[in-house]
DNA sequence: GGACCTAAATTGTCCAGGACAAATCATTGA
DNA sequence: TCAATGATTTGTCCTGGACAATTTAGGTCC
């Protein structure tokens, strides 16, 4: 007998597109086609997924991400698969110098060595007084943004567990919120509205954005994560928005971003400008017509200007 | 012409299962079964659904959360799916002589009139206010708690825009973040971990606890929304956790948290409390074994006392 | 009248297998 | 080296059938 009660356990072909993010269509596909995943049936026939091909079909969504093709990668043995997880990792590590006042590698890891011996306390301490040292600006582009990059490099990697990167999350998001609350209020146009489209619910892209914005006394209406676009368009007649501030992380298809894009650029009046940000945006090879894309973080404070200086020689 | 650019707008069906929520199947089947939703074509001969029809899917999903049947609803006119949901919805309202202490009526109206009328710097100006009069924890329990009712309620009636919704919903998470970052340390066990199962995205009401558990000095460690179970039952272990909150609103289904908390159950140490709360299980005749409901925010304070004197006489 | 059980209707999800457009790769020619 | 063209890959959509789970309706007994 078997004395891992994980190993009985099989899910549904639902919970496998709740957990992997892959469409019901896709598993089916790549079952036809690859013959993996091979799930067994249960009593009605239905496809019943094993913890273990679950863990694998995550591991090929982040190869996947990293820009691996299916057909290459499906099929191969896991411990492959792993070996070329870190392979391409390391090879795709972005930046090895380190930009202008960039928070030093060295201290990034220490977050790191934090975020996964749990020290909960430790972590928000040295944040905040990475905070007060730096400001809020140099901190979201100097500290916070590299540090994404690492947490999300130590995930793809699978040295980070889940509840570890959500730990993380939450810890960013409270300090940052503080931060901009402890602002004065704004003074100063833009109204920029701040949300992602539906299936995007990551919210630090644009809490970032946001910290950066309130700091230049820009007006910020955040709205959350996943509004439909009809919604963004209401909310920007309603508040009178001057800009609408888009977030896509990595997990968002490109296809996807540009589809919603090109759809909310038609829905909203001409004269409101639309910027994108995050991942997905930064690998795009072009944005849609009508769309300003934010590369980085440090773009905003220049798009920013660059708005109000138009705005001001070409008052309404 | 029709001027109206919004009416020559189609989605596709994956657009419209983003933004309804109904699954691809559910669409084509309805479609099927009662005519409606019916999309027009489009050149390559995929259905495209026209902005009208969404908005009048969304109606209908509000319906069904009411408790209507899809078979009586869905094939009704627009008009008469309105007035059906102000009517169940006004048949349906909670508890109409409020609490002792709870703020009034009238009051949470005008925070609603706020809301409706997209007074951001009010809003959180009355909001700030108001925690300031009375203390964080009546502020969770009887400002925002009623409130959260009624915004509920405004939103199944169709009195207020999704967007509108989001935006409360921001703006009360920053009010308490703020403040609980505000707090001073923690002194004092039991520690616990705050977060929710998967398709559970509702992150206001584990704000709302981890307010009041701060203010009683207990240690909070928030995970955020959406950690899968085994990896919660990994961060009670690292995290040396005396007690698992979780969260759950009325739109989880009762059977999925039924199930979701009996796995849990027994992933977790035999020691390790397991509160559950939130309209769903305020709406469950029984809990599972061995887990404790959180019927409304002023029990906490109770079982937080029974807690620590249970612990207190049994130390280990 | 109410509790309890059974049969019928309702409703969401799954399945198979076909089709196709968009993206990507490979090849060729300038 | 670069651009254009054809072949391949890949995800999504379609139809129509099946079925389990839930809810409703009908009937019986206390």
């Amino acid at each position: 007998m078997n004395t891992d009660p994980l190993q009985d356990i099989h899910l549904s072909i639902s919970a496998v597109e709740r957990d992997t993010g892959l469409s019901k269509d896709t598993l089916r596909m790549w079952e036809r086609r690859y013959g993996f995943p091979s799930p067994t049936r249960d009593n009605n026939g239905e496809r019943a997924y094993s913890l273990t091909q679950v863990e694998k079909l995550r591991l090929i969504v982040r190869l996947l991400a990293l820009g691996h093709r299916p057909g290459k990668v499906i099929g191969l043995p896991t411990a492959a698969l792993e070996a070329m997880g870190s392979r391409t990792a390391a090879a795709t590590s972005s930046t090895p110098g380190s930009g202008p006042g960039e928070t030093e590698p060295a201290e990034i890891a220490g977050f790191l060595e934090l975020i996964r011996s749990h020290q909960l306390a430790g972590l928000r301490q040295r944040l905040l007084h990475k905070l007060a040292t730096e400001g809020l600006s140099r901190f979201v582009c100097a500290t916070v943004a590299p540090l994404n990059v690492a947490v999300g490099e130590a995930w793809i990697r699978g040295q980070l567990k889940v509840f570890e990167e959500h730990l993380y999350t939450e810890q960013i998001q409270s300090v940052l919120r503080t931060a901009i609350s402890a602002l004065p209020s704004p003074w100063q146009p833009p109204r920029v509205l701040l949300t992602s489209l539906p299936d995007e619910p990551h919210n630090l892209g644009l809490l970032m954005v946001e910290a950066l914005l309130a700091v230049e006394g820009a007006t910020c209406i955040p709205l959350g994560t996943e509004t439909p676009c009809d919604e963004i368009a209401r909310a920007a007649r309603a508040h009178q928005i001057d800009v609408v501030a888009l977030s896509f992380s990595a997990s968002f298809g490109p296809r996807q971003a540009w589809a919603g894009l090109t759809q909310l650029r038609g829905l909203l009046p001409e004269p409101t400008a639309l910027w994108a940000g995050g991942a997905t945006m930064a690998q795009l090879r072009k944005p849609p017509p009508g769309i300003d894309r934010v590369v980085a973080f440090t773009d905003l404070l220049w798009m920013l200007g660059q708005w109000r200086q138009t705005r001001s020689t070409e008052p309404c």
